[in-house]
DNA sequence: ATTGTTATTGAAAATAGTTTTCAATAAGAA
DNA sequence: TTCTTATTGAAAACTATTTTCAATAACAAT
């Protein structure tokens, strides 16, 4: 069990509610996979290891990772949600391909300053940031049909 | 007439579409109304002056104005869908309240020049970028309850 | 003006995604 | 083992968006 599995147990019991096997799989299946994923396909993963399991089950650990700041929500287009790891994972940007979907994550310090010292400007504190860069990846950026 | 209607009536010409009251009401009315918009309240705005449009009716024109460009989406939280004009307007980032909902407004070349700069140095061509920044704004942080 | 074609409309239904309800079950403390 | 009560899965409810369809209206051609 690595630390994030660990954390959640924690933030389970500090909060007098039960370890399950349901909410055990679901957590151990989303830490095991990187990048971004949605209900939907966390619940097709989740039952192939346990298909007795509920769609609503899953739902309802996810929004407890996410209320224990595991994961956390991204929502490109605004239609399905999509969620990702937070615990552990340093913050990042992201380069999303409009024509592959592909999604490259991104880090830079010098826009995190800048966003910093505006934010300042305003009289405003910081608590989060989301930073979303839409164009054609190299691989599709040669193509014609844009 | 100011510019953005008249381009959306080019648009709606070149497409071989029809211009009709509803659409012009609608446009008008998304037009003068600054700032974020979600469907219903616009639709609410709309009825105002033509109470038997439908929800529908306005939901297409606005689908027809992102299509051209004069409008954009934009998504918060993830829930209901805002709108915002895009047509004369420079491009702009936000800064969100977490507390009190306030949405500032705010532009600043460096940050864009460096997106630029990452994203080619992942051989990104870049179409578009949304970056949200959330926390408290100055009245709010002088609050004790966050 | 009149006509004909077909895009547009409003109301209602359908869809999609999320969230809640509820009776049965199971976790975990005593 | 017993008891309390959180949790579960299935289904229903909800919310927001999108489509369907018959009636209407835009507008090009006459």
């Amino acid at each position: 069990m690595n630390r994030a599995a660990e954390y959640f147990t924690r933030f389970i019991k500090q909060k007098n509610l039960r370890m399950t096997k349901q909410r055990e799989i679901v957590v151990r299946v989303f830490l095991g996979k990187e990048g971004h994923l949605g209900i939907d396909e966390l619940y097709s993963l989740v039952k192939k290891k346990y298909p007795e399991i509920g769609y609503a089950t899953v739902w309802r650990t996810l929004n407890l990772l996410k209320e224990a700041k595991i994961a956390s929500e991204v929502s490109f287009t605004g239609k399905k949600r999509k969620y990702e790891h937070l615990f552990d994972h340093k913050h990042h940007d992201h380069l999303i391909c409009l024509k592959c979907g592909r999604c490259i994550e991104i880090v830079n310090p010098k826009i995190e300053q800048l966003q910093e010292k505006l934010a300042r400007q305003h009289g405003f504190k910081i608590r989060s940031h989301r930073l979303e860069i839409f164009g054609f990846c190299l691989r599709c950026s040669g193509d014609k049909n844009e």
